[in-house]
DNA sequence: CTCTCCTCCTGATCGC
DNA sequence: TGCGATCAGGAGGAGA
C-alpha cells in the first residue's frame, strides 16, 4: 500500500533510470490506467513521443515527471500500482497497463496495476507543479512544510485526528498504515477531536509522523505482499517494524496489552487499548 | 465552505 | 470442490 515512504522509494529508484532519457514509444495497454486525461489514452501516448524526462518529483503520494516540453507526466500508484524498470524483452506482467520505450533502446519503464486504483495522465504546462495536484498539501518531510500553519488549520477543524491525518489537503503522504503507527507512538487515539489538541500535542504528533516516515524510507517502505515493490521489483522491510498496524491480538510493544482493531471508514484502525484510550 | 461517506477495482482468503 | 461474501484502501466527488 504505497504511502509516502513507498512513493519516495520509487521516486529515488526511478531517477537515475529515466532522467535525461528521451521517450520513443508509449504503449497504453489498458485505457483505465490513463486517468483524468481528458484528451484520452491515444493523445497521452502521442504527446509523450520524443519528449525528454528532466526530473522525478513527488508531492504527497503523487509523482510527476517534468518533460522538456514544459508538460509533465503525473502518476499515482493507488493501492497496487508499480513503476518498474524492465528490459524490453521481459515478458508482459499480468497487470501491465502502460509501457514507455526510450530512444536509446535501454531498459523500459512499465506501469503495472492490479486493482487499477492508480493511474497516469499528462499535465499541460505542469512541469513545476501540476495544477491537477496543487490542492495536495506539502508533506511533513518537506522543508517548506509549515508546522504552525498546520497546527492552526488542524485545530480549526471539527473532526477527529486520524481523519485529519488522512486528509491530503491538510498534510500529505500519510495513509492508513503510518497514521496508525504515528498515533501509537504519540499515545493518541485516532478519534480524538482535533479542536481539543494542544499546541504541544500537535508538535509531538508531527514529530512522531516524521520519525515513522523517515524510518520507513530507510527500510525501503512497507511490503505486505507483492503489490508494493521498488522499481527493481524488490520488497521493503518496514513491515518488521510495525507496532500496531495489522497486529491485532499481539502484545503492545510498550505495555503488553493486546492490540485492538476497530472499524473506521469501511476499513480498519489498529491501536493499543491501554496506551491509546478512546476519548469519552 | 466543511465534513462524511460511497465508489472505483482485483485477488486472496474464509466459511458453508 | 465450488461459490459467494468479505477485506484491502487512496482519492474524488456526491450529498448533507
Amino acid at each position: 500500500m504505497p504511502e509516502l515512504p513507498e512513493v519516495e522509494t520509487v521516486r529515488t529508484g526511478l531517477t537515475p533510470w529515466v532522467v535525461g532519457r528521451r521517450l520513443h514509444t508509449v504503449e497504453v495497454r489498458h485505457p483505465r490506467a490513463i486517468r483524468r486525461h481528458v484528451p484520452g489514452a491515444t493523445h497521452f501516448a502521442d504527446v509523450l513521443a520524443g519528449r525528454t524526462i528532466t526530473d522525478v518529483r513527488r508531492r504527497g503520494k503523487y509523482l510527476w515527471l517534468p518533460l522538456d516540453s514544459g508538460d509533465a507526466i503525473i502518476g499515482h500508484l493507488g493501492m497496487s500500482g508499480q513503476l518498474l524498470i524492465q528490459p524490453g524483452e521481459a515478458p508482459d506482467e499480468t497487470h501491465l497497463r502502460v509501457r514507455f520505450g526510450f530512444d536509446d533502446d535501454g531498459p523500459e519503464l512499465r506501469f503495472i496495476d492490479q486493482r487499477t486504483f492508480g493511474g497516469l495522465s499528462v499535465s499541460s504546462g505542469g512541469a513545476e507543479l501540476p495544477s491537477e495536484i496543487a490542492h495536495i498539501a506539502r508533506d511533513p518531510l518537506d522543508p517548506l512544510f509549515d508546522d504552525r500553519e498546520f497546527a492552526a488549520r488542524l485545530r480549526r477543524r471539527r473532526t477527529e485526528i486520524k481523519r485529519a491525518l488522512l486528509d491530503q489537503s491538510l498534510i500529505s503522504g500519510v495513509g492508513n498504515i503510518y497514521a496508525d503507527e504515528a498515533l501509537w507512538r504519540a499515545k493518541l487515539h485516532g478519534a480524538r477531536p482535533t479542536d481539543a489538541l494542544t499546541g504541544p500535542a500537535v508538535a509531538r504528533l508531527l514529530g512522531h509522523v516524521r520519525d515513522v516516515l523517515s524510518a520507513a524510507i530507510k527500510e525501503g517502505g512497507t511490503s505486505f505482499d507483492a503489490l508494493y515493490v521498488n522499481v527493481n521489483g524488490e520488497s521493503g522491510y518496514f513491515d518488521r517494524a510495525l507496532n500496531v498496524y495489522g497486529q491485532e491480538g499481539l502484545p503492545c510493544a510498550r505495555c503488553g496489552t493486546a492490540v485492538r482493531r476497530e472499524s473506521f471508514m469501511n476499513r480498519s484502525s489498529f491501536s493499543c487499548p491501554r496506551c491509546q484510550p478512546r476519548p469519552r
